[in-house]
DNA sequence: CGTGAGGCGTACCGTACGGTACGGTTCGAT
DNA sequence: ATCGAACCGTACCGTACGGTACGCCTCACG
């Protein structure tokens, strides 16, 4: 099971970087479009080139997602000092950057693609996807979980749990009806809301799990 | 804008039920696996009865999925007298229900094909699913919640929030996990836990809820 | 200036698959 | 018994697309 290999920004050459970069705008215009001649046309390389620099279709179709999950780098959280107040506002700033990042027309057409792919036995970009996404923001949302607990400000048995209650409350149904093409759930529609769902978010969290209920 | 149609199940002969079956079971097989030639065979009928009855690809993959989304039909909850107790087991049997639904395999197979339908424009597929799935739960907890609202158990300011909400608490990440393929949840290692994530969540969701907290 | 690597554009090949055509068979209605 | 509709199986066509080959250009390097 490969799993999601790092990524350094010199893994491609500005020149690769550029033809990525058509692919997924081909990608994101049309989930289908991804086909070697476009990408050729629309990069203005040639396929020779493409299969040299990514092997085949798959190859590119791998490269793309990786190097652009990759950069889906949410901003850290200050955790040095660890009051209601900070961690309400972690929990809040985290719940943005989720929702901010799910609703993303790219991040949208990234999992699209997963998923497609992932229905296909082929389940190398759902481990990418997944491991850029959920896995990231569990791997950020934990210490922080676990430092509040040591510091008596929530109480859970299990933050593996706690981590995947926040994400529900967060992510709701939201992301389901986006990538089914909810037309009732336009990205304005979502993003005019963020602020009150964030807020709403963290304070049912602290009311779940905070040690002495919200301020 | 074409939205799920109603299906009885007289909409479709035996036979075509049958052809139908074979295309779902291709589906689960391998996502890709639906071409006209394969149905055909596996249904042993010809291709030129398939366009007959269907149209094209589109149509057999439509009547397909609508065939199936349509027969996932849960359970009624009884809400005829309505204490704490039976609000919480009402909750904790859509959460069953829902759990249940997701983590099974023609659940995914058809909300992967949809998903993958709608990264092309086509977004019928999307709809109907939609429409089948968390919409159809959304109906019918709804009135629930909001009769138990109306009988001072439940206080909250929006039914579509508290719907949401319950949506996040029971789904939470394992819906799009699963759709990514990934390999550390099985449906067996999900299956094992239903029982006390249904009853953890029907708990969390009276902790936000309820009027007087649980039992 | 010569040369060779890297890369562009285009033409080309093979295959898979959507869609059509057609001969042969079953079967119910008259 | 006859007829015709429905349908099976198979062969066939056209196209789209993955993948390869090749001619030509550019440019760095000697």
């Amino acid at each position: 099971m490969a799993l999601a290999i790092k990524v350094n920004e010199e893994t491609f050459t500005p020149r690769q970087q550029a033809v990525l970069t058509a692919a997924l705008d081909l990608l994101v215009e049309n989930g289908d479009g991804l086909t070697m001649t476009a990408v050729a046309r629309r990069a203005s390389c040639s396929k020779e080139t493409l299969y040299k620099w990514f092997g085949d279709r798959d190859g590119l179709l791998t490269a793309t997602v990786q190097w652009q999950a990759a950069k889906v780098r949410m901003p850290f959280v200050d955790r040095s000092h660890l009051s209601v107040k900070a961690l309400r506002s972690s929990l809040e700033q985290f719940a943005r950057d989720l929702l901010t990042t799910i609703i993303g027309e790219v991040s949208i057409t990234l999992n699209r693609t997963a998923i497609t792919h992932a229905a296909q036995e082929k389940d190398d970009l759902g481990n990418i996807v997944l491991e850029n996404g959920p896995m990231a923001i569990r791997r950020r949302l934990k210490p922080i979980l676990e430092a509040a607990r040591d510091a008596r400000l929530l109480r859970f048995p299990n933050s593996e749990e706690a981590y995947r209650t926040f994400y529900g409350l967060v992510v709701r149904d939201v992301q389901i009806r986006l990538l089914l093409g909810d037309k009732a759930l336009t990205q304005s529609n979502v993003e005019a809301n963020i602020e009150s769902d964030v807020k709403a978010a963290a304070d049912q969290f602290l009311t779940l799990y905070g040690v002495k209920a919200n301020s």
